[in-house]
DNA sequence: CTGAAAGCGCTTACAG
DNA sequence: CTGAAAGCGCTTACAG
């Protein structure tokens, strides 16, 4: 195993300092031209790349940011994170993914690991989280910016959109349609404030509607497309079934189109269902699903640049708003 | 921001040299018992907690994985990398995931970072890559998993399938329906030893049932929905257009299905389509998709135990196969 | 079992 | 624009 080159072999073999081989690595412009093109063969002669533990530690800075995220498998947040690193890798940070598996006490877990591992700053989803971790990013002192959401707490800079008023566009076009019993699947609440949000969502739009019906028939339910097909199962069993089900996300939703189908119910002679975060499944499924567009991508990017310029002291850490849409697809129509 | 305790602290307050307080972090049965309460006691009353970058470069390891996978956006890569990461916690490792974008260059260049930043060992898909990168990781002596993918070359330990064999077996259930002309999308081949492999699976079942179609119309298009549609589109308008498509992955025959829709066109009544993966989506689609079944997660979980065990000297290299398995849905049937 | 000290490979304030 | 040198916070071979 050869030794990896470092900055003296560099130094050595163009004829100059260290110092001037780094500052054509950090800050090449402040490195006169002619210096800086023999450097810079030497540096691709040698093949050197910075060693990363010593620039971490003479920088004080990893150049490091870490994410946690409830788990890559939802395609959301892998979209999301995509972007998120793109923009990251641009501008020299790395990133580190962990996952919380939607579990609190895990999120923290992961968070103080993140942090002791000295990362730059912090990606987290949503607001809600006990005071004992937010406690402790303060006192750090700990770049975080919170994603998928909209300032509740204003605690951190947030980059994102407000789950309530989308959820609640997207209801009032139901009971526009003339729905009126709506039943909801709703995703693990403990610990998601969006999940949270976007029901209260909708009980504002059923409040503003002056419709009684204002405690829906609600069911919590793990993500996935099994959870989304049971709970629409035992809401259609009732003894005057919902004429609308409206899901926390696509992926419930999905799953409740799914076993309509099985059940033999068409949407939306039948029932009408809808989503929320617009993924490429919804205009896969058959009929295609109603539901709220969420630009995720967008997203990551910006909460990449919110972070970064955080983290490099630029900014003011407004929060940042992405707009939402509404998909009115065909599993939405008027009721039976 | 208070600043962090350091070692130096922890050695005056417990009365040591910074040498003792080392050991007792790194290896406390090397220090008398009563010299190590001390020592820990100090630790406690400081919160120390050990410098990263310090740590890492006086060590010489890092304790983190790094994996280059094309995307996290393809719900496969999502799927093994999160089963990667859970065993990775469990064994005191850290994940770092870089992405290429399907494009060898940046590939190659996401393993230098990884590499420059001191990772203990690399997880990379597939084995087509070049002579440069190869040597690059065996001068350096890095661990290195390659996943998705059955040796060809044997340069790395793998963990994964022959997807060629696996394609030939689906391509022979084709065949053995009585489908002759059959057509082919794949993903982008060059840099992806996967697609290449999948592709030659089909040349084999065609030589093997002596069909004389031996050179399937192939189209080779961007890895989405969209892509997967307008290939199909294409081969369709030929003048003895195929009575099957077979499409590299689920993604690519999942746009080739809904295309058919558009067109008027029944699966498998007018022409069947296959995938490959078996992702959530091929079960949802109308038709369901007939695919191979691939265990992503077992992949996953399977590539980090290999990993780990080649970083820390254990195993012997040997190659890890996990099996496929045919599934044969609906949109696959007898020719028109 | 413990300590003094070198060294890991960078960055940066200071001086010129 | 460039260089000499201190310093970042650990680990470890060596000596005792």
């Amino acid at each position: 195993m050869r030794t990896a080159p470092t900055l003296d072999d560099v130094a050595k073999r163009a004829g100059v300092s260290t110092a001037t081989v780094s500052r054509c690595v950090n800050a090449p412009e402040r490195v006169h031209k002619d210096t800086r093109e023999r450097v810079e063969a030497a540096i691709a002669a040698l093949g050197y790349a910075p060693n990363f533990g010593a620039r971490v530690m003479a920088a004080k800075r990893t150049f490091t940011i870490g994410a946690v995220i409830p788990t890559m498998e939802n395609a959301i947040f892998a979209r999301g994170l995509q972007a998120f690193q793109d923009v990251l890798r641009e501008r020299g940070y790395t990133l580190i993914v962990a996952s919380s598996a939607y579990r609190p006490d895990l999120e923290e877990e992961q968070i103080r690991k993140l942090i002791a591992r000295g990362a730059d700053g912090l990606l987290l989803i949503g607001e809600d989280r006990s005071d004992d971790v937010n406690d402790f990013l303060r006192e750090r002192n700990v770049a975080t910016v919170a994603a998928w959401t909209y300032p509740q707490t204003g605690r951190f800079p947030c980059v994102g959109f407000d789950n309530r008023k989308a959820m609640r566009a997207l209801a009032a076009e139901v009971i526009a349609l003339g729905h009126r019993r709506i039943g909801y699947i709703s995703g693990v609440i403990d610990g998601n404030d969006r999940a949270q949000l976007r029901l209260s969502g909708l009980k504002d739009a059923l409040a503003e509607a002056g419709v009684d019906w204002t405690a829906p028939p609600l069911i919590e339910t793990p993500y996935d497309i099994d959870g989304g097909g049971d709970a629409f199962e035992r809401l259609m069993a009732t003894e005057a079934p919902p004429t609308a089900i409206m899901c926390g996300n696509d992926v419930l939703a999905v799953g409740a189109l799914m076993r309509a189908r099985e059940m033999k119910m068409r949407a939306p002679e039948d029932v009408s269902i809808t989503g929320f975060d617009d993924l490429e499944i919804a205009r896969i499924v058959e009929p295609p699903l109603a539901t709220v567009h969420v630009p995720h991508r967008e997203m990551g990017e910006e909460a990449a640049r919110a972070l970064i310029d955080l983290i490099e002291g630029r900014g003011d850490g407004a929060p940042v708003e992405v707009s939402t849409a509404l998909r009115l697809r065909r599993s939405l129509g008027a009721p039976p």
